[in-house]
DNA sequence: GTTGAACCTGACATCAATGGCAGATTCTAC
DNA sequence: GTAGAATCTGCCATTGATGTCAGGTTCAAC
C-alpha cells in the first residue's frame, strides 16, 4: 500500500507518516523508483503511534517502545527504558484523573445551562 | 499574596502566572508600585486553569469558561460557547479512552518484563 | 537610606508535531 | 510515449504555553 492509501486509512497526513519514518517509528520498503510501500500491519502501527503521541510520549521513547509491543520483534525493554515507562505510566494516570475531574467540571457548566 | 507566593503554592512559574493575566484568565490588583497582589481564591483558579490547559483547552475558551465556573460571577454560558464546550467534552472523553488503552498497553509491556 | 530580594516589562528562544510549498521524479492508464 | 496523479526530498512556518534574559523599579528590613 502506498503512502496516500495509508494516510486515508489512518487519517494521518502523508507529511506525518514521513516524519514517523524519519524518527524511526515506522518502516517502509521502497519501490525501485523510491516510493514508500507499506504492509497491512502499518495501519495498526500508525494507530499505536498516534495513541502514544496523544498520551504525551515523545518520539524518543516511542521509538524504543514500539519494538516491545510486537512479540515477533522480541524487543525486551532495557531496564532504564522500563524506569521511564513507569514514570510515563504514572504521568498518564494522573493526566487521566485530571481530565476526568475537568470533564466533570465541564458537565456542571453544561448541565447548569440546560435548565 | 504576591506572585512568588502564588507560584510556590501552585507550582506554576511566575512567567506563566503573568501569561494567564495577559490572556485575561487571572486577575490581580496592584500595589501602588505596580506589583501584583492576589487573593486566596487565586490558588484554586490557577489550579483550574492548569487542569483545563492539561485537558487540551486553549486560552480563548478558558477565558470564556472561567466566569461560568464561579457561581458568584454569574457568567451564563453563551449558546455558542455551549456548543464548543460540548465538542471539547466529546474530545476529552475520547482522549481519556485513548489514554486508558495506552496505559493498558504500557502495563502489558511493563508487566511482561517483570518476569 | 541603604541593601538585597522580589518584582516589573518586553523581547526573543524553545519544543515537537504538523502544515505547506517548490521543484523534480515516478507511477498508472490510456 | 504521453498526460495527469501521486510521490519524492528539502526547507521554512506555525502553534501555544513556557523558559530565559536584560535592564530597571519596588519592597521590606535593618
Amino acid at each position: 500500500m502506498r503512502i496516500g492509501d495509508l494516510s486515508r486509512r489512518t487519517g494521518v497526513s502523508p507529511r506525518s507518516l514521513r516524519y514517523y519514518e524519519e524518527q524511526g517509528l515506522l518502516l517502509s520498503t521502497r519501490t525501485p523508483g523510491g516510493h514508500r510501500e507499506y504492509g497491512e500491519d502499518a495501519v495498526e502501527r500508525v494507530d499505536r503511534i498516534q495513541c502514544l503521541f496523544a498520551a504525551g510520549l515523545g518520539s524518543d521513547i516511542v521509538r524504543e517502545l514500539m519494538p516491545c509491543m510486537y512479540a515477533q520483534e522480541r524487543g525486551d525493554p532495557a531496564p532504564d527504558l522500563l524506569d521511564r515507562l513507569q514514570e510515563e505510566r504514572t504521568r498518564i494516570d494522573e493526566a487521566i484523573r485530571r481530565m476526568e475531574r475537568t470533564r466533570e467540571a465541564l458537565d456542571t457548566v453544561i448541565g447548569s445551562a440546560r435548565s
